[in-house]
RNA sequence: GGUCGAGUAGCUCAGCUGGAUAGAGCAUCUGCCUUCUAAGCAGACGGUCACAGGUUCGAAUCCUGUCUCGAUCACCA
């Protein structure tokens, strides 16, 4: 819509301005609906307000004006405020061609002027393996580094890994009392996952303490601070903290375990990272900062010595910045990590953090004090909040086992697909190995789609029984369109040509021309709004668009030549623009299913 | 209580800066596999766009109020 818009808005704004003496242009344009003789519709009404004059005759107008200027505007007709008008056969041949001359189209090369933005997702804390809302945060973030990338600005991605802390001082203790000697490796599981075991053994064996403790007649607070588990892992805090080395040592064991693990379910999820920054490396570097906003009297310190901004101006509260023993606090290490990525990518013009909703104040606050402290770039920041993702029995929790873990989930995913598969008795001769790699392209594509066509803002709920569906709006049924299209142009390679004369067009072939001419649009808005949502739906249309038509038409068939060329010209484009655009999310597409 | 977000068909979701009769899929029902892959296609059924006001030629969309659900308002991260 708005690639032919773009072309026609300049004669409109030229006959207005000629005729009535006003610069409009800012015109209302809308596809023709199906029952009017068109193929876009103007909005005649919006010009009222600046032109006093009867809507169809205005549209009369600039119907004839337009059918005299511009050569392939055949025809017109006003109903009411809408003028619709028809576009020649040639201008969509040649919209076709143009599409078929650019390998990328839509995508546009990183430009040096638009700099470098960062793209934050996953962040995981280092004691428990990735779960079904890490999967929504790594899939958002990844397809909106993409998008970006394919919007024309260069991005590098990135991640915090939320390192250290009393969580992962927990399974240490936990390892070294009940598990000293075992290693991934020789218990055979995953190092996130052995690592995780103990964190969750940690809080077992503490929860018998605490009841050792009641029963012996603590409180349930003096027994939580003093079950002697609890003091073991906050004496590992200070520990690490003070460099003891035995600590430190342990301390980079079980996150070298934790880190191998996750790049098993990283590379299954087909996410990666082009920098790495880890909380133990920046989280004292946010102290800089504070200093520099105290000098700027930003900042205030309060009788106990702890830090604060006040906010309230800005409609918020006062936030703490640094504790009273002047250690850092959450929003201490953001502000560090921020300038440090500043730092190390000094071309920087923006920044994405995939966050979940429940931290939107947070990064208000952070973006406002980024602003304050006067960073150019500290306008350009976007928290990419996303909903939580529940379950049919509510939210997920890690203490009731109800987490759905990452690696199982895309197990299950495989796993569905090849029973489906099976049962309908497709890949017959393919070899097992590539049977095996097609069922996870297909289970990933359903997962991924599944969950990146909601808005991001919205709460997911996700029903690990029902699964995915693998029929109607999903991701195998557009990876299954792809493949067909393959299978069709094999076959028509005698066909073959990058250029198509003139031929007269069918409704529903130029419906699929139109869609494609849309795309770079959908790019650029995609970017802007961070949604990969859009681009989802962008998707299934043109795969709905392509199946409708082509279901029952002859590519192969068709004798007269020029149609055939024009037919497979066009599923070449398709083929070409579906890569692209399910690439964005991360969705493979297979050569055959 | 303050702030932010969500509420559209039985279910899961689209609906761009206000535009013509509100759009898909799932589910239910009816047709279509000798014809490039039926994970498909064509069709039927299904709506008080949470509710009430307002703005105007025109509102699911913008404004105000109300209701429901969620998040958040820590010297946690």
């Amino acid at each position: 819509m708005k690639a032919l818009s773009d072309q026609l808005s300049p004669a409109i704004a030229t006959f207005l301005a000629a005729s009535y003496t006003v610069d409009i242009t800012d015109l209302e344009f809308q596809q023709t609906r199906k029952e009017f003789a068109g193929d876009i519709t103007l909005v005649v009404f919006s010009l009222l307000r600046s032109i006093k004059a009867n809507p169809v005759s205005l549209g009369n107008e600039i119907g004839a004006y337009l059918v005299s200027e511009i050569n392939w505007v055949t025809d017109f007709n006003v109903v009411k405020g809408f003028l619709n008008l028809s576009i020649a056969d040639e201008f969509y041949v040649d919209q076709l061609n143009q599409i078929a001359a650019t390998p990328s189209f839509g995508h546009l090369d990183a430009t040096p002027e638009k700099g470098v933005a960062l793209v934050e997702y996953s962040s995981p804390n280092t004691n428990k393996p990735l779960h079904l809302g890490h999967i929504r945060n790594n899939l958002l973030g990844y397809s909106v580094a993409k998008i970006i990338e394919a919007s024309g600005q260069a991005v590098v991605k990135t991640q915090i890994i939320n390192d250290r802390g009393i969580h992962i001082c927990k399974s240490m203790v936990a390892w070294q009392k009940f598990g000293k000697g075992t290693t991934p490796a020789t218990e055979g599981i995953k190092g996130d996952k052995f690592v995780g075991n103990y964190y969750v053994r940690f809080d077992q064996e503490y929860k018998k303490e605490i009841q050792v403790l009641i029963d012996r007649g603590s409180s349930e607070d003096e027994a939580k601070a003093n079950a002697p588990l609890f003091l073991e892992a906050q004496a590992m805090l200070r520990d690490w903290e003070a460099g003891e080395p035995t600590v430190v040592d342990l301390w980079k064991t079980m996150n070298a375990w934790v880190y191998k693990g996750f790049d098993v379910t990283y590379a299954n999820l087909g996410v990666a990272f082009d920098s790495l920054y880890y909380e133990s490396e920046t989280y004292l570097l946010g102290k800089t900062l504070i200093e520099e906003g105290l000098q700027q009297k930003i900042f205030f310190t309060k009788e106990d010595g702890s830090v604060w901004i006040d906010l309230t101006e800005d409609g918020l509260d006062e936030k703490l910045l640094l504790r009273s023993d002047g250690t850092a606090v959450y929003m201490t290490q953001d502000l560090g990590t921020a300038l440090q990525r500043f730092r190390d990518n000094p071309s920087m013009q923006g920044m994405v953090y995939t966050v979940g909703n429940e931290q939107d104040y947070h990064f208000k606050v952070l973006f406002l004090i980024l602003q304050k402290l006067g960073y150019s770039w500290a306008n350009s920041l976007h928290h990419l909040s996303y909903g939580m993702v529940d379950l049919p029995q509510g939210k997920m929790k890690s203490r009731e086992g109800t987490v759905v873990d990452a690696d199982d989930l895309m197990v299950e995913m495989s796993q569905t697909a090849a029973s489906i598969a099976e049962e309908l008795g497709k890949l017959e001769g393919m070899s097992q190995e590539d049977k095996t790699s097609l069922y996870h392209t297909i289970g990933l594509g359903a997962l991924k789609y599944f969950i990146l066509k909601v808005d991001p803002k919205k709460r997911i709920l996700f029903d690990p029984e029902s699964s995915v569906d693998f029929a109607g709006n999903t991701g195998p049924f557009i990876q299954y369109t792809y493949a067909r299209i393959q299978s069709i142009l094999r076959k028509a390679d005698s066909a073959q040509n990058s250029f198509i004369a003139l031929c007269k067009i069918a409704e529903k072939e130029k419906e699929i021309i139109k869609h494609l001419m849309e795309y770079p649009n959908l790019i650029q808005q995609a970017a802007a709004q961070y949604s990969p949502a859009l681009i989802a739906n962008y998707s299934y249309d043109l795969v709905k668009l392509f199946n409708s038509f082509y279901q029952n038409i002859s590519i192969l068939g068709e004798e007269d030549l020029e149609r055939r060329s024009f037919r497979v010209v066009l599923a070449q484009q398709v083929l070409k623009v579906l890569k692209q655009s399910t690439g964005l999310l991360g969705i493979v597409v297979p050569e055959r299913m």
